[in-house]
DNA sequence: GAGGTGACCCAAG
DNA sequence: TCTTGGGCCACCT
C-alpha cells in the first residue's frame, strides 16, 4: 500500500522481476544492480512487498533460500528447473555458479 | 532527530 | 563445511 520511498522499492521490485526463470540472484547482487549496498534493506523490502514477485529468485550469497520459506522455494526450483546442489541431511541450497544471474 | 530492527554479507577459526 | 563476530544500508516507531 503505497510507499514513502517508491524509488528503492520499485527499483528491487523491477530487478526480481527481471530475473528470467531458473536463474537466481543473491540479495548483494540486486543491491548492486540499483546502486547500493543495502542487501538487508532489500530483504526487508521483499518480505513486506515480495508477496507479489518471484522472491524465490531473489536468495542469498550461500545460496540458501529465506527462512522458513525453502520448502516454498524448493516447489517453484524444482518447476523451473533451477540448478541445485544437496546436502546429506535434505538440506539444498542453489548453485549459483549454474544459476547466478547478471544483468 | 535518534534508536531499534531485519527474507543480509564477509572474514576468520 | 559450519559457526561466530562485526559491519553496512533502508525502513519504522
Amino acid at each position: 500500500m503505497r510507499s514513502p520511498a517508491p524509488d528503492f522499492i520499485s527499483a528491487v521490485l523491477a530487478v526480481v522481476e527481471s530475473i528470467p526463470e531458473g536463474r537466481v540472484m543473491a540479495y548483494s547482487d540486486v543491491a548492486a544492480a540499483i546502486g547500493s549496498r543495502a542487501a538487508r534493506a532489500v530483504g526487508t523490502v521483499m518480505a513486506h512487498y515480495g508477496s507479489d514477485q518471484p522472491w524465490w529468485r531473489v536468495v542469498r550469497a550461500s545460496g540458501h533460500p529465506p527462512v522458513d520459506h525453502e520448502t516454498r522455494a524448493l516447489e517453484h526450483y524444482r518447476a523451473e528447473g533451477t540448478p541445485l546442489r544437496w546436502s546429506r541431511d535434505g538440506v539444498y541450497r542453489v548453485d549459483l555458479e549454474l544459476a547466478r544471474h547478471t544483468p
